[in-house]
RNA sequence: GGCCCCAUCGUCUAACGGUUAGGAUCCAUGGUUUUCAUCCAUGUUAUAGGAGUUCGAGUCUCCUUGGGGUCACCA
């Protein structure tokens, strides 16, 4: 049988690091297997959709590039399908009206957290044969076995056993008719053919009421994997600051999707000591039942190496054409090559990258005031202006050509080589650190390299 | 609080019941580099605690502790 799995995000937020990994590994066990991979839309719930979060998500399932297959599903678009069900449960007796109020519900609930009990619905209303209250539009509640236990295996953490007393006669139908989340999950992951229902551990006690759904419907119950979240480095549950924000905020800040989707899938997965991981070698290596049973702490440190490790390994087309959304476009350039050749490794994000490519393409407005004051000192103006003065004779353009003056300007004047490199260098670039020197003069050229060192003398010593 | 899940360096993670408990990251040091970065080398740091099973336990069992999840007419 063809493995099939999905992502099944509710449209009220944006897609975050935690649900990205999720939808990774569900997408991973679909490729592997040759399978197909579903999106669908949870906005059951009218009161909390947002369009715009929806096109956030579906827009960051396209950076990373992971593609799903067929068409999107909005459970919005099935009520009626949802509704021949809970008809059809009705009419088996399998599920009920409940003209329980909300006021009622929270009395109950409110006696038995006085006496220290789980809240619970009594399931006063289950065999209920009387005559309705006047004024409650009933919800439909689902009939859940009242002695035993529930169980199922978990693909990461293995048999699990839950008390039928731990789950109630659930509300499958709002008073207005919607169908609610449990119920419809179930009916959707079965009636698209899930093989595979890869989620968040947060839903772990969803399965047994969904369980009572498939049983109840008769539908086939799928493999169910339960993937322990991902906290913060304190081991906290992941908030904004740590980097629970939108998927999109990490291409904002410059990273690579193939940086990104390689952080998170070794969060909570590995194949031995490998740690960089193209798609293709995940697809290849990926088995939900190796993911770990534990939770997984979020840390920057390995995403931003590996972030580095993959704009070093960036061709030229790709980084030319990911720095404009940086404000550096060097398309046409001549020495884009260069330019790159000289920077890329000292950026570890995209934005620094770009930072440093500025430092390059752009004169110094101005000197970085601790570098100038280190390196315009002394007799630097004295080998500046003489430097100048060979330059104009020598005219290199290539790099090597500017090392040789370099190494020419040392020699005559007896002195080290920090003595001529680091007023050069914050004189053409501002700041005492930086890509190398002969490099950036070859990019350059000898006119806006005079340019920039006599633009130094005047102003700045 | 009830129920469920989890527990190896700071972090991500390896380790058929038998290894000096491995790798990566971070940090530190050294080398390469005119600077910075890269790269290379070296180093510090871990089986939460306690019982038990076993010739032998990170690995199996139990307890304790700690952490997480969940208890909606949200998803």
């Amino acid at each position: 049988m063809s493995v099939v799995t999905r992502f099944a995000p509710s449209p009220t937020g944006y897609l975050h690091i935690g649900g990205l990994r999720t939808a990774l590994f569900s997408w991973l066990t679909a490729k592997h297997n040759n399978g197909k991979f579903l999106l669908r839309i949870e906005d059951t719930d009218m009161a909390r959709n947002s369009e715009e979060a929806k096109d956030a998500i579906l827009k960051a399932f396209e950076w990373v590039g992971m593609e799903h297959d067929g068409e999107v599903v909005y459970q919005s678009k099935r009520f009626e399908l949802y509704k021949k069900y809970i008809d059809q449960l009705l009419e088996e007796g399998k599920a009920y009206k409940c003209y329980m109020t909300k006021e009622e519900l929270a009395t109950l609930r409110e006696e038995q957290m006085a006496k220290n009990e789980r809240t619970r619905y009594d399931g006063r209303y289950r065999d209920f044969t009387g005559t309705p209250p006047e004024g409650v539009d009933p919800v439909i509640r689902i009939k859940a076995p009242q002695e035993g236990t529930i169980s199922f295996v978990d693909g990461i953490k293995g048999e699990i056993n839950i008390a039928a007393s731990e789950v109630d006669d659930f509300v499958i139908a709002r008073a207005d008719g919607a169908p609610t989340y449990n119920f419809v999950v179930a009916i959707d992951d079965a009636l698209m053919g899930l093989t595979d229902v890869i989620r968040g551990d947060d839903h772990l006690y969803n399965t047994p009421k969904q369980i009572v759904v498939y049983q109840a419907l008769g539908f086939k119950i799928p493999n169910f994997y339960h993937v322990a979240m991902i906290n913060n480095e304190q081991g906290k549950k992941l908030s904004k600051r740590d980097g629970a924000t939108d998927v999109m905020a990490y291409k904002t800040m410059g990273y690579l999707p193939e940086a990104l989707l390689n952080f998170l899938v070794r969060l909570g997965w590995s194949h031995g000591d490998q740690e960089i991981f193209s798609l293709e070698e995940m697809i290849a290596l990926f088995d939900p039942h190796n993911i770990n049973k534990s939770s997984s702490n979020y840390n920057l440190d390995k995403l931003l190496w590996l972030n580095a490790h993959y704009i070093k390994e960036a061709s030229d087309e790709k980084l030319i054409t990911l720095l404009k959304d940086f404000g550096v476009d060097l398309t046409g350039n001549e020495k884009a090559s260069d330019i790159l050749h000289a920077t890329k490794e000292r950026g570890k994000t995209l934005v620094e990258l770009a930072t440093q490519i500025k430092l390059i393409l752009h004169a110094p407005q101005s000197y970085d005031e601790k570098s100038s004051k280190k390196a315009f000192k002394g007799e630097a103006k004295e080998i500046l202006g003489t430097f100048v003065q060979m330059l104009k004779e020598a005219h290199p353009t290539t790099q090597e050509a500017f090392h040789a003056v370099m190494e020419k300007i040392v020699e005559e004047k007896e002195i080290g080589f920090g003595k001529i490199g680091m007023p050069l260098r914050v004189a053409l670039m501002g700041s005492m650190t930086g890509a190398g020197m002969d490099e950036v003069m070859s990019i350059l050229g000898t006119d806006e390299t005079i340019k920039r060192i006599e633009k130094a003398i005047i102003t700045a010593m």
